[in-house]
DNA sequence: GATTATACGTGAAAAGATTCACAAAAACTA
DNA sequence: TAGTTTTTGTGAATCTTTTCACGTATAATC
């Protein structure tokens, strides 16, 4: 199949509506509601729904239950996915705290770090030390890894997760990580993201106030 | 000027790739080096720097410091931009602690959330009432918002934060807000983007089993 | 049961982003 | 200083994603 990147985040969009809907009731909408909720048009849903085969009733649109079972199935929701977190710093902290992970398949199974003062083997998860990273996740299997540590520790921090047997990596280091390509990884760069709001206020206001005079 | 946003996000990464380049004594490099850094193609960096009128010199490259200094110009680093977060959950706290926004023209300026148990009015910055946003964000001039609260808050939080002045928001919220045109809106959603590594790296193990049988 | 209205599904067109290909400028060489 | 090499800068081509346009199925109405 190809990875069309984008659809896929969307069908999972998509999907966090529909949970919603479904908990005050709703039982059938069209693609025009989905977008509507959404931020994009109805032709955007019903184009991705096309593309992973997702379909409805022509005049009667799609009935919750069914196409909330079809995304289930397409995106993999009965498939747990373990997690582990390497850096306990702030964002690994962040998202080792966030609860709405494991309803939707994802499991933290453990944070690593190389600060002994941030050990703790037995919370849920677990702050390990770094070292027991390789052992850990060979032996557990884990696939899908976070990378939250410093620009300079990550491409080690990744060497190891390869050698260890992860496939999909989230990465928050803002740093282009070296991989092989059956490695799939996530950039996430919050200062960028930040910075990148900052730039375009004021670019829309330098326009603003030349179209001004 | 057009809204290339892929490519301004570049740009910014290679101001960061640059700056560190600085640091380690580099004076000149090439579109080649700046590529392999970012993993990109040295065509791609060129056409970045074409777009935005960045120049260097044919035969020699660049020359840090006046890519840096054009850079900065375009980027708008000497503009310092403030930045109010809403929220202080754990998304709001990691990004209050990042020490790293402030060197590039950003400061957190306050924290706001409806939890009277985290108000805290002398820490810096401030955690104050969710009440006090509008006036805070209106007297103060701020421009840019991070909205970091549970999605059922986060319409109600940019209505007022729009009414307040507010012209950029970076939202954490996994909902589709609803705004004027002229507002810049960045959707980050993180369990969604751990949710997409997951499914990716299911995703290739089906083809990578399929294709072997 | 025939007619009509509505919303889906999807090729085709358009828009947007990346890559190609090459002319031209600058530096190095002899 | 003439010739060669290297790297930039950018139109044109390609690839990707989104939007358009419309045929078709189905529910509702008469």
């Amino acid at each position: 199949m190809k990875l069309a990147k984008l659809s896929v985040m969307r069908l999972f969009q998509y999907k966090e509506f529909l949970i919603r809907a479904k908990s005050i009731g709703i039982k059938n909408l069209f693609s025009d509601d989905l977008a509507e909720a959404m931020g994009t048009t109805s032709t955007q849903v019903r184009k991705d729904f096309s593309l992973f085969g997702l379909s409805g009733n022509k005049r009667a649109g799609y009935k919750l239950d069914d196409l909330l079972a079809q995304l289930n199935e397409l995106l993999g929701k009965n498939e747990k996915q373990r997690v582990v977190i390497v850096g306990a710093g702030n964002i690994g902290r962040a998202l080792m705290k966030y609860e709405g992970f494991y309803k939707d398949g994802l499991e933290i199974v453990a944070l690593f770090d190389s600060d002994p003062n941030v050990y703790n083997e037995t919370a849920t998860p677990p702050v390990l030390p770094l070292e027991h990273l390789y052992e850990f996740v060979n032996r557990n299997k884990i696939e899908v890894g976070v990378i939250a540590v410093p620009y300079h520790a990550a491409q080690q921090v990744l060497d190891i997760m390869i050698l260890a047997g992860i496939k999909g990596v989230m990465n928050f280091a803002p740093i282009a990580l070296r991989a092989p390509k059956d490695l799939y990884i996530n950039d996430v760069n919050l200062k960028l993201e930040l910075e990148s709001v900052a730039y375009f206020v004021n670019a829309l206001k330098r326009d603003r106030t030349k179209n001004d005079v």
